[in-house]
DNA sequence: CTATGCTGGGCAAGCGTTTTCCGGCGACAG
DNA sequence: CTGTCGCCGGAAAACGCTTGCCCAGCATAG
């Protein structure tokens, strides 16, 4: 294994030299190319290219085959548990089929977003799994189509997560689903009034989540008055800051919060303990994601958990199977009740 | 921006043809080149190209020069907040830099790292982070060497995340520092007999933070027996096992536990309620990094914050600075006292 | 008016692979 | 013994881009 003595690399040229065959068998002993090469040539290669150290430059491979090895995933904030969750199953499947993971992060911009795929296009990948929330927004999401589209015409998939609107595969997430059964458990328990912390209306999944919380409700005849949500970033600080305007507020009212995340969850809780709002005795508190922390917290996390790291998987199986491109797969979450939402008297 | 109607993309010829000018010009045009190109001719590639919706291809364009524009971040596990906290400085900055992120898992295991790193030079990659916890092993950290000077001899800046031992650039971490400043506030607000959870032996990282620790007790005659040191996973979990096992042995003699890092303590803290111990009350606990979840947690929790951010940040700083190779860069953590371990009667 | 530079376009030679195509060779059938 | 065919090695043409070099055109100086 030592390398040639000068700066550069050993090129497959090199390995043919040294194995005293031609560049085009030592190219098909070291990738398994449809023909077959002599065994004593093929060792022979094998046992230079092993003692020059040799590794195939990935990129004059792209160009010579006309495709790439790269998966690109791109996710709104990689520090955020959900997505990290997703990106870990991401990668390690990936590492599996032999593709190289890029990852892009949005920061929750649109326009970033749109900015991240065009370049994205430079790298030809094979794979692309968009995760970041998207937005409702009808120009933006046809400028962002049109990339994706021209990405799939040169050859590379499209996986969405969790954005149903968009002509792709999709892995969708049953937000609305989830967060009913989570408002039936919580009726179940015995509340009545309550109040909803959910990301800006514009945010996909939010507004989903919200809504399917609603239609819970609405089947027991309960409803969520327009008052009692409090909008705010998709973050643990924008938990922790509507926490605190619905504090201001009042919360007479109110015997139960629906955070429209877990991340958002936290941050309420946060507040509400620096407030000294008895949690939950005073006030009951759910979220939804079911990320690591939520069994860590005190009190425990209601919510309702996804499997993460399942999605991430079923991106990479979409990709890899034979669709139209416009393939649904649904991921439905499930409501793990814990000390957070206790049994109301 | 319409495409050419046939699948494949644009290329630099298309361009050029489209233009009326040579594949040079356009090219020189298309980038930043040293060469000026009229302003007509440029304008006019410009335009076609953007009729075209032409984007570079990246292979093509790295094969061409001999150096590629990929960061390659290795971590031990993105799910864990504190790598994705630094892949998410990591990635912020790279990109400011035109750098396309890629990113390996070793999970934890030394022997993935290695295998990571050799495919990794298939990809030339500019600079590369290494920001797995490094084990002791002398045979491995010499192979792993071995292959990190291979891509630095192919041009590839490495750069080490705490990981002194090793002859790269490194951002090194004061782990050991940080522990004996927590050991000495710890001790000033009153703690007499300590207990840690830590990682495996051979995991750099938890060895010097424990020994950062015991200096620390060191230094007012204090010391930490080894029996009262219990080894586990680095991962939450981890923690929650080593809490379960210091419970078994009892804890009549401690008052308070120090785990190497926030995730360890933080299962800890689990196990503890779930066991029934009064947190900070019968037993009062501290963690190392200052991971989000540190302030949301109850009580919550006294620990070394790390700008885990401006690690990644660091990284790329020193991957771009011209240095010998061996250049290292100390980040300090900053002791923050909460909840856990409140002052002691 | 010629010598000298400088500017900037274009030709073509790479970069490290894969893959097509050609041709030599041995096997086997007639 | 000849004709066919399949097998497999090697030469060379791609792949999409950058860049060294040449050279035409023009401005300036002598």
């Amino acid at each position: 294994m030592n390398e040639t003595i000068h700066g550069m690399p050993p090129t497959l040229h090199d390995v043919a030299r040294e194995a005293g065959v031609s560049l085009a068998t030592a190219s098909r002993s070291l990738n398994g190319s449809t023909r077959k090469v002599n065994e004593t040539y093929r060792a022979r290669v094998l046992e230079a290219a092993e003692r020059l150290g040799y590794v195939a430059n990935l990129s004059a491979q792209s160009i010579a085959k006309g495709t790439s090895s790269t998966l690109a995933l791109i996710v709104s904030d990689i520090a955020d548990p959900y997505f990290s969750s997703i990106a870990s199953g991401v990668v390690r499947d990936a590492e599996q089929l032999g593709l190289v993971s890029t990852i892009g992060i949005t920061q929750r911009d649109a326009k970033r977003e749109l900015d991240i795929v065009r370049t994205l296009r430079g790298q030809r990948p094979r794979v692309v799994i968009v995760a970041g929330s998207r937005f409702v927004d009808a120009e933006l999401d046809e400028q962002l189509t049109r990339e994706l589209e021209a990405i799939r015409n040169l050859g590379g998939r499209v996986v969405m997560v969790s954005q149903r609107s968009l002509p792709f595969d999709t892995v969708q997430i049953d937000n609305h689903g989830g967060a009913r059964d989570l408002a039936l458990a919580l009726v179940e328990r015995g509340y009545r009034s309550f109040a909803a912390l959910t990301g800006v209306s514009s945010l996909m999944t939010a507004r989903d989540r919200l809504a399917g919380f609603r239609a819970g409700l609405a089947e027991h005849g309960l409803e969520l008055a327009e008052e009692r949500v409090f909008e705010s970033d998709f973050t643990r600080d924008g938990g922790y800051d509507a926490g605190g305007r619905m504090l201001e507020r009042g919360i007479d009212d109110i015997d139960c919060v629906f955070a429209v995340n877990d991340v958002m969850a936290v941050g309420a809780m946060s507040r509400l303990r620096e407030e000294g709002v008895d949690v939950p005795g005073r006030l009951a508190i759910a979220g939804f994601d079911d990320i690591a922390t939520a069994r860590d917290v005190t009190p425990a996390l209601t919510t309702v958990r996804l499997p993460l790291e399942q999605v991430g998987a079923a991106a990479i199986e979409l990709a890899t199977a034979e669709t139209d491109g416009h393939a649904i797969v649904t991921i439905s979450g499930e409501v793990v009740v814990r000390e957070s939402t206790p049994q109301r008297g």
